[in-house]
RNA sequence: GGGCCGCUAACUCAAUUGGCAGAGUACCGGACUUUUAAUCCGGGAGUUGAAGGUUCGAUUCCUUCGCGGCCCA
């Protein structure tokens, strides 16, 4: 690493301070007061007065303002941030050291009474402090904060430190977490924890990360979801549980997509898809409630309103949204022909089912930006849902669609070994014929459905996706702490 | 994978038609006993993402590569 200029200053202090006896990477200091709990408990200080008591805070020096005799530090700790007055009254031959050697981004710890300034901002008036950590690189400047986006990916901790925005939606990520948990908890959810690495991958079409157990001796790969594991706990007997996972998907990384993203997964037994969309409409209404106190976000200049859910099938709204009408009596040849004609590239191993999911994507998701249930998908690219007792060629199988995205998904899960198997064995067809997606055979899984599966509910949520509506961002990046990059050398 | 854009001091950004690489912040030195983007005076700081090419001369034009952003597949 290259040393700058300003990186040979800061060791340069460091050695001064240690010859005067600093221990600066010492981890005894011990405090006993936050800077939110300053500002709780002194707020109401008028400008002028003190507190003669003395607190021990820890935290980093973000600024400093020399005026000669006396100085003031902008100091910050995990609950937010408190001026430092310092004078050479009290701190004595301290004083000159301080302004010598400490700089912006250093750790310290301090000694001091409580003062609010004529100026009216409740300080802390320093009595004694010790460097506990040195910061030997120059931080990002003090108003722009740090704009190059690369540097905020691959240095995340700064950009937490520099830019409030960023700080925030983590915090929020935290708490929507929380709520998700607290919410699902209260009706009796169990939470657990299944396999990341997986003998079969399953439960999505995606291409999975694989990796080598050597002990084993066998091929594992990282999950692309829970869910049939999870489908193998209601067959235990595990009637309500969920899973707050992540999951990863080999496939191209763009402003949606991360190889790991965060989802939910939900299974309710004797519950169905119509049960799943109550309750992933009451979540996020709860959800809502305790983060926006309010039903209507703005996202990307747009109203969405999550007071009302609309529900559409899913041929009705490619009628609707794209004016197509199509239904399973169409020929093959018909439909891969409007499939073209609508600039999609139409494999000859597609069934009927998958060609009209291209379309729904490409033509209808996009329309979709207030909170909108569609129902019904085609079998062919649902092979764990349960058949539609009107249309055999439909599955019971709903997705939550919000900002023109896929938000939720969710089947009456199929509990029929027999027609289960028939679909893996479609699948494998499928794969036989070139497409890279599918679900593979698990005969594992199979042995478990034998067993008998009640009727059961699944649900899936992007937390991600969820994250991203909240706080009103478009990249995914935004809400993943280290969003995957290429490595810089 | 393709297209477009970006990469200049630690950070945020300039640099006219191809003509001596600059500013603010930060840093260093000095002044200042209530500032808060403190102020004032002075100073140092660059492999212009990398390599190559064109040219008397390249941050600027061309080629290749790297990393990132956006769009498309």
């Amino acid at each position: 690493m290259k040393k700058t200029e300003e990186k040979l200053t800061r060791l340069e202090k460091l050695e001064k301070l240690r010859e005067q006896g600093e221990a600066v990477f010492s981890n005894s200091f011990v405090r006993n007061r936050l800077a939110k709990d300053i500002r709780d408990d002194y707020s109401h200080l008028e400008p002028g007065e003190r507190v003669e008591e003395e607190f021990l805070l820890a935290g980093r020096v973000m600024g400093i303002r020399d005026h000669g005799k006396i100085a003031f530090a902008d100091f910050r700790d995990g609950s937010g941030k408190i001026q430092l007055y310092l004078t050479h009254q009290n701190l004595g031959e301290k004083y000159q050291r301080f302004l010598d050697y400490v700089d912006t981004g250093d750790i310290i710890g301090i000694k001091g009474g409580v003062l609010k300034t004529r100026r009216g901002e409740l300080s802390l008036e320093v009595k004694d402090f010790r460097v506990l950590a040195k910061s030997l690189l120059p931080w990002p400047e003090k108003w722009h904060g740090l704009r190059d986006v690369e540097a905020r990916y691959r240095q995340r901790y700064l950009d937490l430190v520099v830019n409030p925005s960023a700080r925030q939606i983590f915090d929020l990520r935290t708490k929507v977490i929380k709520l998700i948990r607290e919410f699902l908890d209260e009706r009796d959810f169990q939470e657990v924890e299944t396999p990341i690495l997986q003998p079969v991958p399953g439960g999505a079409l995606a291409k999975p990360f694989s990796t080598y157990h050597r002990a084993l001796g066998i091929e594992l790969y990282l999950r692309i979801a829970p869910e049939l594991y999870l489908k193998r706990l209601i067959i235990g007997g595990l009637e309500k549980v969920y899973e707050l996972n992540r999951s990863f998907r080999n496939e191209g990384i763009s402003i949606k997509h991360n190889p790991e993203f965060t989802m939910l997964e939900v299974y309710q037994a004797y519950a169905d898809y119509r049960d799943m969309m109550e309750l992933v409409k009451e979540m996020l209404q709860y959800v809502l409630k305790k983060t926006k106190a309010s039903l209507k976000i703005s996202y990307q200049g747009q109203e969405i309103d999550f007071s009302q859910f609309s529900k559409i099938t899913y041929l009705e709204a490619l009628k609707k949204y794209a004016g197509i009408e199509v239904n399973f009596n169409m020929k093959w040849s018909e439909l891969k022909d409007l499939a073209e004609s609508e600039g999609i590239d139409v494999k000859n191993y597609w069934g009927k089912g998958k060609i009209i999911a291209e379309m729904f994507e490409k033509l209808v998701e996009p329309k979709l930006i207030q909170p909108t249930f569609i129902l019904d998908y085609p079998k062919e690219i649902s092979p764990l849902a349960r058949t539609h007792p009107e249309n055999p060629e439909l599955t019971e199988r709903f997705e939550l669609i919000v900002a023109g995205r896929e938000l939720a998904n969710a089947f009456s899960e199929l509990n029929d070994p027999l027609e289960q198997k028939e679909r893996f064995e479609e699948q494998a067809k499928l794969k036989q014929e070139g497409e890279e997606e599918i679900q593979l055979y698990d005969q594992d899984f199979l042995r478990a459905l034998e067993y008998g599966m009640p009727p059961t509910g699944g649900l899936g949520l992007g937390i991600d996706r969820l994250i991203m509506l909240l706080s009103d961002v478009y990249s995914i990046r935004e809400v993943l702490l280290f969003p995957q990059l290429r490595p810089e050398e």
